[in-house]
RNA sequence: GCGGGUGUAGCUCAGUUGGUUAGAGUAUCGGCCUGUCACGCCGAGGGUCGCGGGUUCAAGUCCCGUCACUCGCGCCA
């Protein structure tokens, strides 16, 4: 009889049924209790722990007492029951042990760096420098399995949505608007540079074009841009996805499936907005209610306009604010009649830290108004703001006023700071809404003209007629962002496919049928030769990985990330070219400036 | 690019109002221990208090600068 060279078992397998057995287990020596005449080890592989005893009639006493801990060895060994007393019901092989009759050292682990058993907190660059220890943790292992089983369910409903998935080119073209490009210098074409995806926007627009109906890619997408705790520096991967033939409600109703489904099958029993039930927000109601165009849901405060009510009041400031054409917006404060002054100031204190110019409140206990809003508008005009916003006798209020979009930004703020000290948001759940029709275009301050506001590829609201009639910034897309518990998880739209529209699109925003040509010559191109209305989405796949994991930061549902800096501390990247590589692509580095001189 | 937080032993942290030789847990090394599961007990080694400068009789502690990590702003069609 032959036996495998590493193991019969997984360090999760073994049971009740096997006792007696001789076995074969290999892993990692996870922990280590050692009583002299009898010693114990965890062993640990990808599956579980298994529980090693070695006393002084086996061989492995001797070597195992000199291991350290994350060596790798092979045992050699037979199942026991373990006695009564012993057993260990937190282990799922807690019922048996196996007794080490032989012990073979695979690979023997210097002092660590840091523990892999438990899980305390560690610096991130030592974590990220020793990524491979990192991995062998609980939870980084786990939230890395629970990543990719994720990925495959989302693979497996979109295939069975009708969505075959088409990979697309890495080394492609500049895209002159969005995000910083990273570059990747030609050896054959001196002077000229390729650039990485910052999404396969174009590519897919083209499958569509191609006749390929409907198109899906879990596809990386590189962005050069500073990152944030839920934005990764570099790449990151999207559900990206394109249909033909579909009106906005069509993806809609093909992606509300798929997205509870995802969220469903890895939200461990927690309630998600059923498919069928996500609400569609309109992009500006969105701002009046939430502040936001990525409201939380959960969060039940709502926000009012109240501008009416200070058009004259005693309140001077708010008078004045308003009568310059500006807005004062409430946010409720519920049941804070027993909250400290201390409360409200400090939620004053952290607009201002905020950069805004503060943050204006009323108290009510028992009936009774307090604060300087509300003695300067009158106890009348408050109880007819009060009754107006259906507030109570015992709870607050506070004010956020300035120009429109300020004001609703710092209301915004305020609604999710004020439900957070409050306690008012159920973590418990996942709430996915759409926030549809999108502004088209913005003003650009800096730059004193009209700007997309977001896709440029994406269709307006009246096609044609209202890029010739209306005034640039009324007019809405098709344009639409799913978000959940307030975080912006996809963004799509239906996209323009004319390309006289599109031209006529550009040159709101000062670009000539050239420019067009130019900067998107291939799908411009394409338009004219028979192209369906198509439009799409794309899911940041890493942001509902983190959802579901509950993790406070993208690192921890990453295998290989990057620090803040952009830098990969364990394989050293980015890292100094050899001149003979500058040469072959034609480059030569020029040094920064030295910033200072001390 | 800007602002906030953190930085003391390999790791997690304490260190009072500026005052003696900077401590604990864990890890490491040595010794003891036959039923543990975060095993326990005894002992030892281990420190550029991130780095540089300043104030002071005296700095881990106060001030300035700088670096590292991080959170946010700008940026992210």
């Amino acid at each position: 009889m032959t036996i495998h060279a590493y193991r019969t078992h997984t360090c999760a397998a073994l049971g009740a049924s096997n006792v007696g057995e001789a076995i074969r287990l290999s892993g990692w020596v996870h922990r280590k209790r050692d009583h002299g005449g009898v010693l114990f080890v965890d062993l640990r592989d990808h599956y579980g722990i298994t529980q090693i005893v070695a006393d002084s009639d086996s061989s492995a006493l001797a070597v195992l007492e000199g291991l350290r801990l994350e060596s790798v060895i092979t045992i050699d060994g037979e199942v026991k029951a373990r006695g009564q007393g012993t057993v260990n019901p937190n282990l799922p092989t807690g019922a048996i042990e196996v007794f080490a009759r032989e012990i073979k050292v695979l690979s023997r682990a210097e002092e660590l760096p840091m523990p892999v058993a438990g899980e305390q907190e560690y610096p991130e660059d030592i974590r990220l420098r020793y990524r491979f220890l990192d991995l062998r943790r609980e939870t980084l292992h786990a939230n890395i399995v629970k990543r990719t089983r994720i990925i495959s369910d989302m693979r497996r409903r979109m295939e069975g949505a009708g969505f075959t998935e088409y990979s697309t080119p890495i080394l492609t073209a500049s895209s002159p608007e969005g995000a910083r490009d990273f570059l990747v210098p030609s050896r054959i074409h001196p002077g000229k540079f390729y650039a990485l995806p910052q999404a396969p926007q174009q590519y897919k627009q083209l499958l569509m074009v191609a006749g390929f109906d409907r198109y899906f890619q879990i596809a990386p997408c590189f962005r050069d841009e500073d990152p944030r705790a839920d934005r990764l520096p570099g790449e990151f991967y999207q559900l990206d996805l394109e249909m033909s033939f579909v009106t906005q409600e069509e993806v809609w109703d093909t992606m509300e499936p798929v997205m509870a489904g995802v969220f469903e099958s890895f939200a461990d029993g927690k309630p998600v907005t059923p498919a069928g039930q996500f609400r569609r927000i309109p992009h500006a109601q969105s701002m009046l209610d939430y502040g936001s165009d990525k409201p939380d849901l959960r969060n039940p405060l709502l926000i009012r306009d109240v501008s009416a009510h200070f058009t004259s009041s005693g309140f001077g400031l708010f008078e004045k604010i308003v009568g310059g054409g500006g807005v004062v917006r409430a946010i409720p404060a519920p049941g804070t009649a027993e909250k400290s002054r201390k409360f409200f100031d400090d939620m004053n204190e952290w607009a201002r830290a905020e950069g805004h110019a503060g943050l204006g409140y009323v108290t009510r206990k028992g009936g009774e108004f307090g604060g300087p809003i509300a003695k300067n508008h009158g106890e009348e005009g408050m109880i007819a703001l009060y009754d107006a916003l259906g507030l109570g006798p015992n709870d607050g209020c506070f004010f956020a006023a300035g120009k429109e979009g300020q004001a609703a930004k710092l209301a915004g703020h305020a609604r999710t700071r004020v439900a957070e000290q409050l306690d008012l948001i159920d973590k418990d759940r996942f709430d996915l809404c759409w926030i549809v029709d999108f502004p088209f275009y913005e003003w650009d301050e800096d730059a004193k003209k009209v700007e997309f506001s977001h896709n440029p590829f994406s269709m307006p609201q009246g096609g044609m007629e209202a890029l010739c009639n209306q005034d640039p910034l009324t007019i809405n897309a098709y344009q639409y962002d799913l978000v959940c518990n307030g975080f912006e998880i996809a963004s799509g739209s239906i996209r323009n496919e004319n390309p006289e529209t599109m031209v006529k699109a550009f040159e709101i925003t000062g670009l000539t049928q050239a420019d067009v040509e130019d900067r998107f010559g291939g799908l411009y191109r394409a338009f004219q030769y028979g192209a369906p209305p198509h439009g799409g989405m794309a899911a940041g796949v890493d942001r509902v990985v983190m959802l579901l994991c509950g993790a406070q930061n993208l690192r921890e549902i990453t295998l290989f990330p990057m620090n803040q800096k952009a830098e990969d501390l364990l394989m050293g990247a980015p890292s100094v070219a050899e001149n003979k590589q500058l040469r072959e692509l034609h480059v030569r580095v020029i040094e920064p400036p030295k910033t200072r001189t001390a």
